[in-house]
DNA sequence: CAATCTATTCTTGTTTTGTCAATAGTATTT
DNA sequence: AAATACTATTGACAAAACAAGAATAGATTG
């Protein structure tokens, strides 16, 4: 898994921004550990993210108990690995989000049509 | 014009990344000046944020000479206002930002299709 | 047993953000 | 004409977020 290149080059705030509804939705789907939702992120675009801001990400969504996680001490190719899964609060925060998201897709649409015009 | 009501909620981090593109794009039609900036950025919908961080975002987009300012002594109601217009490289700069606005556009339109399955 | 890969946490300095206060001119009211 | 309210912008500061790298540590391979 080419785990390698990180933050060649500045990323937007935006990609950033987008970080903890991505962790939500890809959560939902199935719970993982850090290591692994930074290839699926990676996966679905968001490529230019240091590990750090991931990790750091997950424990703050662990503060706001939108996530738990517990210890997976079996098949780990390495050190014990932290596994995150979307409690009930979480699949909350994530159709809020999913509204918010829509919301800003329609801005962007306005702006990109203005931007043309 | 009705200019009360700022930051009664939260505003996402989303919204506040796609003030500098906004702000491009609607200097590009015209030049404006701040204050009417702020109220153009409410009827697109960016209606959250504090006065002084529109402000504060153009002058760094000053520093970057994407615009330029000068004073408005005439038809003011009030101080002499600061206009600023798009210059070639805020022109340059827009092209960017629409590319980066497509590029989030659907990484968000993945993320809701993801999240609705 | 040394090196490498997997996996997460910690630390530190820098940037960005949010908020509030300050300034100041004009318009309106009394 | 003094007081008040509205228009318009700037400055300052604390709090939060971020970037990057170092530190930790188990597993695997040679």
């Amino acid at each position: 898994m080419g785990m390698a290149s990180h933050c060649e080059e500045r990323h937007s705030p935006l990609t950033a921004s987008i970080l903890e509804p991505a962790l939500l939705v890809l959560l939902k789907a199935q719970p993982r550990h850090g290591y692994t939702l930074l290839s699926d992120l990676a996966s679905l675009g968001l490529n230019l993210l240091h590990p750090s801001v991931v990790y750091r990400a997950l424990r703050e969504m662990e503060d706001l108990e939108w996530v738990q996680s517990g210890w997976d001490t079996d098949q780990t190719q390495g050190p014990p690995r932290r596994v995150y899964r979307l409690t009930t609060q979480g699949e909350e925060a994530l159709r809020n989000w999913q509204e918010e998201l829509q919301r800003m897709q329609e801005l962007i649409g306005r702006l990109l049509a203005l931007s043309q015009s």
